[in-house]
DNA sequence: GCCAACGTTGGC
DNA sequence: GCCAACGTTGGC
């Protein structure tokens, strides 16, 4: 999952009392299917900044609540506001997401594209600008074994 | 249903 | 700040 440090980084979710985080405002369909359909409690996750001087994977965070309708689409004040999302008929889904661990070092985007291994990873398809997306396991263990 | 115009993402 | 690559919108 990704966030723009600026906005929310892998530090504020440390630093939130209770470590978590309702992950809000994602407006793309691809990524809320990923949230609402696919992700478990428990679930082990990412966390990458992105659009930063050293955009990479920062940490791992676990889905601490599963996909329910996000709120701040029916707040008129909130930047992520959507009128056609009907509170009878939610859009947007998110999940809330907990902090487990920050990686000893960023993992960069440029290192992790210096991987064979890793070149048929989603992340790193051409264009691929989703917020969420999926990691295979052995990609995971891959992309650890290089902290 | 097509597709041009426009908006957004995010690396560089 | 630039721009490639998408996604969305809306006229037809």
């Amino acid at each position: 999952m990704k966030s723009e440090p600026s906005e929310f980084s892998i530090d504020d979710l440390k630093s939130n009392p209770d470590k978590t985080e309702p992950w809000d405002g994602v407006r793309n369909y691809q990524a809320r299917n990923m949230m609402r359909d696919e992700m478990k409690k428990g679930d082990l996750v990412f966390f990458y900044h992105s659009n930063c001087d050293m955009p990479g994977v920062v940490g791992i965070m676990t889905i601490n609540k599963e996909g329910y309708p996000d709120p701040t689409a029916f707040d008129p004040n909130d930047k992520h506001f959507d009128p056609k999302s009907d509170p009878d008929k939610p859009r947007w889904i998110l999940v809330d997401v907990k902090y487990k661990r920050k990686l000893k070092r960023t993992i960069s985007l440029a290192e992790l594209k210096e991987q064979k291994y890793l070149e048929n990873m989603k992340l790193l398809q051409r264009g691929n600008r989703l917020s969420v997306m999926p990691v295979t396991k052995k990609e995971w263990d891959y992309i650890l074994s290089l902290e």
